[in-house]
Parts: structure tokens; sequence; C-alpha cells
DNA sequence: GCAAAGTTTAAGAAAGGTTAAAGTTATCCT
DNA sequence: AGGATAACTTTAACCTTTCTTAAACTTTGC
């Protein structure tokens, strides 16, 4: 799953340049260069986190900050030049999850958003852990495969692919759709990969079961048999 | 084991005063002279009492006792110059445990740190908060580790990591997740870090015992052994 | 039957993991 | 305060697993 983030930052520079790292960081981002801005995206959908500045035109960022949090229950990392302790904590106070003071490294930018996406995803935490599938188990959590009681060793990407399909019984997943899943990179190359690593899930299956687990649609892509 | 008593008195004299008695009296002091100082040290670290002077400047006693409850349950002696019944009901039913007007016989405050203490650690005592798995076996309030009964010296990053993987036997960690939880601040760098300490955790167990404890999830993390 | 798409196998490449040792930082103790 | 000690991080060489690619083979659908 690829994480949305808001930033609301006026300075197009640094708003550009955020942007560029979060992106290459396999992050998606919705830039905005005033506070009414900002509020517009996130009335309209949902933010993975929002990268806030606080020295903004109109609206500056304590007053944003209420009413963002009121709007959309997600996590804020403000950035500020105001460095003293006071306004920072005045600000974790009154909702924002982390702060950092300009000019700041791109690098800790990114760890602490990191953290916080994490954070926020445990807590939210409504995920289910286990998908099952005739007599297939993934467990989520613990990485784990069993089938029939017994339990398989999967490697990463095998483990992702399943789970894809798991996710959607019914539905076909294309080769394009199975890399974007699986893998945390765009990748180029030979989509012959996929064929192999189905083959090889095929084959630990088989080995502990007479079931046909997945089938190919011609043309099309993959889905788990009927 | 020594207990640790966090001192939040204003008048230095007072403070310096009290700290030597109680030093004498074989407990650890840590000082502090204002509201938010006190506060500070609770956030960071355990104690096993707290004198809480209720005239301080900027934050008072009676604002902090709720904030100092909440971050840690600790017990607390109230000192102060008031001594109205009202003040002291007040107090006793926010929180604090026992209550000293001054000026104080210091031999009495002593006496009473020992009541509370004592009573404390007998309404504590029902969670003995070791986690254990197979013959190995983390005493957390205590910090010990030991394998089938012989003790192993853990550093504070080994037992933190045996402490998460321990929390949930089954549960594969990456090494994100145990950098958050084992590291306070954010760390950017190296992954190699995480892989050295389970190293070391590794061979502190080999030196006492057969069995395999920590396994390697290939591209994903780290779990207990099945 | 033929072309396009899929499967399987095997081998080389790449990624990730382990370990020991050296370098750095923090802590303790006088 | 300063030196000793312990803890943590980094480095680098080596090892293991996993991924990708290529080639030969099989199936599907026109």
């Amino acid at each position: 799953m690829i994480h949305k983030i808001l930033i609301i930052e006026d300075d197009t520079d640094i708003n550009n340049m955020t942007a560029d790292a979060l992106k290459k960081a396999g992050y998606g981002c919705t830039q905005a260069f005033s506070g009414t801005e900002g509020l517009l995206y996130i009335e309209k959908e949902p933010y993975s986190l929002v990268i806030l500045d606080l020295m903004l035109p109109g609206m500056n960022g304590e007053e944003l900050l209420p009413q963002i949090k009121e709007k959309q229950a997600v996590p804020v990392i403000v950035v500020s030049a105001k460095d003293s302790l006071d306004s920072k904590v005045e600000l974790l106070t009154s909702g924002a999850e982390d702060y950092m003071t300009k000019p700041f490294e791109i690098q800790e930018l990114i760890a602490r958003i990191g953290v916080q996406i994490r954070r926020f995803a445990d807590t939210q935490g409504g995920k289910p852990e286990v998908l099952t599938y005739k007599d297939l188990q993934l467990c989520l959590d613990s990485f784990t495969a069993t089938v029939q009681g017994k339990s398989i060793e999967l490697t990463r990407q095998e483990f992702k692919i399943l789970e894809l399909l798991l996710s959607h019984p019914d539905r076909v997943y294309s080769k394009q759709d199975i890399y974007d899943y699986a893998w945390d990179d765009l990748y180029i190359g030979e989509d012959k990969t996929i064929n192999v690593h189905i083959s090889n899930i095929r084959k630990k299956l088989k080995a502990v079961s007479e079931q046909e687990y997945i089938e190919t649609v011609w043309g099309i892509g993959f889905r788990l048999a009927k």
C-alpha cells in the first residue's frame, strides 16, 4: 500500500524539494501552498500524514492544526523556524504528533514520517490478521503459511503474492498488479519473473496438498482456483 | 533493590537537606526545583516515590499531581505550609498518598516514605512482569535474564530486543519494528546494527544453552524459533 | 499447426545475513 | 575532571538465501 502525504508549505522551493524526496522514498505527495488550500485537500480525501509549516500566509499553522484534526484523524508533523521549547510543547499538546525546526535534514524528516505512519497504523489497526482460502492459511503478523495444519516455508515475494491473491479470492490479478503489490520499487524487466514465482509457490503447495490453488487466466493474469 | 525518590521542591535548602537525609537512609534521590523539571524526570524514568511541594513557581503542585499520576503509577507524598483540612482532603482524593505540613521532622518523613513504598510494593506486587519463552526468562523490573536458572548478562539494547520478541512469540519483527521499540531516538543509518545485536544475543545464549532461540525470517526480520 | 502465452528447470546475480574486529560514544569510578 | 570500562555502531569479508534470467518445453486458442 502506498501512503499519501499532504505537504502544506508556502515556500515553493522547500515544498518541491520535500515532495521530490518523499516521492523517492516511496510516498505519494499532494502539495498545498497555503493553509486554506491544505484544508481543501483534507476535506476531499484521506491522507496517511500531513507535514505542516507553521509560518503560512493568511491562516497560520497554529490555527490550521485544530481544523485539520477536526476533519481527519491523521498524524501531523509540524515544521517551523521557531525553536523555543514553549511553542514545541504547546504544539504537541494541541495535537501535532511531532515537530521539526528549519532547516531540517530531509533524511530525518523521512525517518520521522516513518515512525508516525507506523505508529498510527498500529493504533488504528483494523486489519485482518489471518487470510484463509480453502485449507490454506496465511498469518500476516507471524509470516507463516499453513496448509491443512502443515506449515510451509515461503519467501518474501511468494508470501506477498499469495497475500494479494487471498485478499480478493475471486479477482484476477495481472502481473503488473502483482508487481505493484509485492515489490517495493517499481520493476522494469522480464515479466517472466512472476511466472517463476507462481511456479515455485505451486510446487511448494503441491508438496503438501493435492488441491489446485492458483489458476491461470490466459492472457490476463492469475486468480485463486474455484 | 535501591529505591529512587524524586524530590520536587523549589526551596534549595529544604531540597538539599531532604535529599541528604534520604540518601543517608539508603534511598537514591533526584532533585527537581520546579514542577516542569519534575515532570521531565517522571517521563524519563520510574521512581518508587515522589515528594511534592505544593508551593511551586510556575506550575503549582495541585496542577502537577494529576499529571504525575497520569504518567507514572507512583506514590506521592505532598508537603506544604497549608494545613487546612480542606486542602488535605482534596489532595488525598486527587491522588496523593500522604500529606505533611511544613516544618516537618525529617524522621517522620522517612517513616512515612517507608510506609508508602512498602504498601505500594504490595499492591503492585500482583504483576511479576516476567516474560518466559522455553527456558528463557526475562524479568522486566529487575532487568535480568535467566536461561535454565543460569543468569546471563544483557546490555540494554539486547534486553529490549528480547523483550520485544518475547512479547509476541509468534510474530515476526522487522528491523524497523525493533528500532522503534528498542531505541528512544529515531535512527537513521546502517541497518546492520540490529544484525550485530542479534548476533551478540545468540552468542550469549549459546554459551549456556544448546537451543535455538532467535530465528531469522529472510527478507522480513526476526522471530523466536518454533 | 502455429504463434503467443505460460511453465519448468537450472545457473548466475543480487540481496540479505553473520561474524569478528575496529572505531566511537557513553558511563562509571576514583 | 579524567581515565577506565562497557556499550553501541560501523566496517568489511564471508556466507546463505532469494531473485532474475535464459533456455527448453508445454499449453492454449485461432
